[in-house]
DNA sequence: GCGAGTCTGTGCGACAACGCACATAGGCCC
DNA sequence: GGGCCTATGTGCGTTGTCGCACAGACTCGC
């Protein structure tokens, strides 16, 4: 696991992570300094859950190397995931939008390390209504496209094609080359059969697309995933890049 | 087609409309002195294009009697509808949300009558930071919950499930046991094939729970239909009454 | 190094939905 | 009332995914 290899460091301004979130690192000096006292530096562990069904987070997380996955699950117990979080946003809009509680689950889905920032700070920025608020809201829309997106993505593309899909999407907010991932972690995610996912994964494998191992899956070559991909992993990300673009301010690292 | 009964007013205070907006009944009596001059009522037709892809939207659109379907569509054309908006909501919530333009479009499904009221207007809401920010904040989440449940709908329910699931929804936002849809049209919406949904309201027909003709339903057993429907429509309405009271305040109309 | 648990690969029948072609039938207009 | 368009019903072979059963293969702990 990738959190055990760091130090369980709760004080915000003693290291230097310097793969940040995305978020944070767009946040305006003021409210940075307004955060930093509430923000801490928390593991997140592979299947820990953030956010259950029905009840109000007590905290968002802006992972940095970690990634979430918000699933929806029937009520005969099949499951889907319809958003993924990594250090590109936060897991808890719910909390600025007023509603508290969602339909919904927030797992991790890859460990790694996030801030955290208990509920009531981020409920302060709506009455703020600052550049917090305004990026919070460009966020939302982001994940409402992707949202609405995989919803699509789930009527008309083939499981080969959502697994290309997705294992771009946690490439994205990995870096590297290599995903933790099980297949029938995999299948969870997507809604199908396991193995349908080895199908699939086989047919990427034997194409020297990627190579799986035991729940490790090693991308060996990223523009044939990408051109075996359906559009909606380009479309995405094209999206996520427009509402939120790259320019913002990079924050200083103590 | 419904909207074309009534006459085209364009003062807001001239009539006396029953059946009114749920958002726009919820707002606080200041908020709504504010907007009355800048809103307009307006005729929605079927077909009728409110949201282009890509494109910012000059008004926001709170509709009455009219049907709204918020739907993606993928490169090769296959589309998949994944909200419905009617007096029960807003059409546009990208403008308070900062981004503009969509990655979807929003198409009116049902003829019927709506308010518009300028984009800027919306967008003066946010910094306003008041009473209607936390109302189309709370829509929103109850936006982002219908859309990612139909999401999981489309993966894991059948053909005949979903068609009782969106005649549901329909009708909620119809009042009347009458629906104006034609098969195609519906088909449309749930992303499958004419002949999928031609198959399925036999089905129903046959089992007494609707009689369909030429683009217009009749709902008979409003219970059958409920026992056929996934339980998406169920979730997704107690979502939306657990976000969006009725205890609001009823506006008086002059 | 042996057993238990986990992860991946495989085979096969069932079924839902698809794509296509075409038949019927209601409504509308000249 | 005849022609045209739109909406609905039907048949049939194909494909993708499912459900289930089970076999190998790797890993870890004792």
């Amino acid at each position: 696991m990738q959190s055990t290899e760091r130090p369980l460091n709760t004080h915000p301004d003693e290291h230097g992570e310097p793969r940040q979130n995305q978020l944070l690192s767009a946040l305006p000096d003021a409210d940075w300094q307004r955060w930093l006292p509430q923000l801490e530096w928390v593991p997140l562990y592979a299947g820990q859950l953030l956010c259950e069904y029905g009840k109000t987070p007590a905290y968002a997380f802006f992972p940095t190397t970690a990634i979430v996955s918000l699933t929806y699950t029937t009520e005969d117990g099949a499951s889907a995931e319809f958003a993924v979080v990594g250090n590109d946003g936060v897991v808890g809009i719910s909390l600025f939008m007023g509603g508290g509680a969602t339909s919904s689950q927030a797992v991790v889905q890859s460990a790694g390390m996030a801030w955290s920032l208990p509920a009531h700070a981020v409920n302060a920025e709506v009455e703020r209504a600052g550049a917090v608020l305004t990026m919070l809201l460009r966020y939302t829309q982001a994940m409402m496209a992707q949202v609405a997106q995989t919803g699509a993505c789930n009527r008309h593309h083939s499981i080969d094609q959502q697994l290309c899909r997705r294992l771009l999407m946690g490439l994205d907010r990995l870096g590297g080359d290599e995903l933790v991932m099980t297949q029938e972690a995999a299948a969870q995610l997507l809604g199908v059969r396991r193995e349908g996912v080895t199908a699939a994964a086989l047919k990427l494998q034997h194409a020297g697309v990627i190579r799986y191992h035991r729940g490790h899956i090693e991308v060996l070559d990223r523009n044939l995933l990408e051109e075996r991909s359906c559009e909606c992993y380009g479309a995405a990300k094209r999206e996520h890049l427009r509402l939120m673009p790259k320019s913002a301010p990079m924050r200083m690292w103590s």
